[in-house]
DNA sequence: TAGTAGTTGACAATATTTCTCGATTACGAT
DNA sequence: ATCGTAATCGAGAAATATTGTCAACTACTA
């Protein structure tokens, strides 16, 4: 398989970041193509609240409401998964790869853990039934910054 | 290893949970046996709002604040974990033994399941300075019951 | 270039969670 | 058994998060 095009690469190629909008059956509006690219240039998993605020940086005066619609359509065309994190705010993710989660539970940052030996995991014969279609994983634990800052805590 | 003492079989011993709560260092007040029970008879990781209109039926007039309250104490007492699950409302679950979630996309009933095979899981080689602690995981598909009323589907 | 379905903007409404504070209560110490 | 006290509860306001409504607008198709 050939390497995906990663999400970084697309950063400032909103032509291509608009044709995955057409592909994905959406029309590609200004509002659309600012949203999408703010979750495109990040591994942050940001909230709909801090996605306003950085789109509002480029398109001033835009309405959170907006901004939820644009995300639920997104999602409803397979763009953008919602990743359920501790927390009030439901949190998005960009990042279509298959792919796992560290949490820290210092600094509650959350890093794209990639490991294809996770995806074999297949506990099919125990599920009685359940047709697993998906496996997500966390790690929940200290990252390195955090060890670094205060390694004994 | 003994059998730990399960959750269903704790349903109507007060006395037993009281204990727990003490150990805990909380008191134990009528309104947070009530609640914790609510969490030990059941394993469907209900929300807050759930919790509350199943203690209603025993106790009149609690305030929903007040469940809010409970299960944070509790929570920080190491009695009750939140479940991070799809949803906007936050979900809570009393079984404190390892365990994973069969979460199904159809109904959205969410399983525990256990499987000590997966407890096993260290990517350690490949986390680049995490330190995990703990391991997290979902099983994403369509359960027994809603297979057999839509096969195919 | 016009028609149309899909989308946006403005804002109301609802849902979820936290906070405040005076009243009450569980529990250890007398 | 009663008291003192810190923890907890009850009531309700407030803050935060999300969804709904609808008229105006616009990207795309023909």
């Amino acid at each position: 398989m050939a390497t995906p095009m990663n999400s970084k690469s697309l950063s400032a190629d909103m032509p291509e970041i608009a044709r995955r909008i057409r592909e994905a059956g959406l029309k590609a509006t200004p509002q659309r193509l600012a949203i999408y690219r703010e979750l495109l240039v990040t591994d942050e998993h940001p909230t709909i609240e801090t996605i306003h605020q950085r789109v509002l940086a480029h398109q001033p005066a835009l309405p959170i409401g907006t901004v939820y619609k644009t995300i639920e359509s997104l999602e409803l065309a397979g763009l953008v998964s919602e990743v359920s994190l501790p927390g009030n705010a439901k949190r998005y993710d960009a990042n279509i790869e298959r792919h796992h989660h560290l949490v820290c539970t210092r600094c509650h940052r959350v890093t794209d853990f990639i490991d294809p030996a996770l995806d074999d995991i297949r506990p099919a014969a125990r599920l009685r039934g359940f047709r697993a279609t998906e496996v997500k994983i966390q790690i929940i634990g200290i990252c390195s910054i955090c060890q670094k800052s205060d390694p004994k805590a």
